[in-house]
DNA sequence: TCCAATAGTTCATTATTTCTGAACTATTGA
DNA sequence: TCAATAGTTCAGAAATAATGAACTATTGGA
């Protein structure tokens, strides 16, 4: 098994972040490890995206969510532990990330008014 | 030759214009675009970016760029203008673009450090 | 009017990237 | 030592992207 590839943060490039945060999925999976600052583990993905995704392609999410310098990842014990590099990747591409997780969120915000379906009053 | 799709602006994606902006020849033009508020037609393109590119390929370029929202594009003669649509995204998406912009130039800075060789003084 | 030139699009093929099931590796706990 | 768990890697399938060739639209002459 051949070691995980963390970028140092000079080498870290906008096509990079922009690339894997152009995947909803990605994108799901940064927000929660980002947010949560406890560490994720790669299954806990399955149930917290709304699609049950194979962990090959999961693996392969990590793996360039990684490589773009978005996260590290550590082995502890039999599973893995991601957490964000936020705060490196802020302080090369100062408010990058803010901004992009904003837009994220008023997109959310329109797309689903879910909510406010509150209880059909029969 | 079908009509050219301009999403409205509440229809931009963030996905959209990450996707659009992580590829190093569309950050190129759309920079360009961008910055002279001069429209700029396609061909231009082949001359400002290093590589000469195919203008199937660039015409790609530029559709992507108009279907994520980035840019309007409208036939004048029979040549096409280009203008950015940086100022409705702005207003979907405050900070978004700038961001991004930012971004791009404290990566080029860092690895072009070109301009300080100002003439070999023999 | 018709034709050549210009600018770009579309199509079809090839190349590249992404997805995914199956097999594999690493670690733990019984 | 073995079964269980968590994830990676590989190889083939599916989806995207790049590009040459043929096409469309417009203009500015002959």
């Amino acid at each position: 098994m051949r070691p995980l590839i963390h970028p140092a943060v000079e080498d870290i490039t906008v096509e990079g972040i922009l690339h894997a945060l152009s995947d909803p999925v990605r994108v799901a999976i940064f927000t929660d490890i980002a947010f949560k600052d406890c560490t994720q583990n790669c299954s806990a993905f399955s149930a917290i995206l709304g699609t049950p995704i194979p962990k090959s392609t999961l693996s392969q999410h990590f793996r360039i969510l990684r490589e773009a310098g978005l996260i590290r990842s550590e082995r502890i014990g039999v599973e893995m532990h991601n957490i964000s590099r936020c705060e490196e990747v802020d302080k090369r591409f100062p408010g990058l990330l803010n901004s992009i997780a904003q837009a994220h969120e008023i997109q959310l915000r329109q797309s689903k008014p879910k909510k406010s379906a509150r209880r059909s009053p029969r």
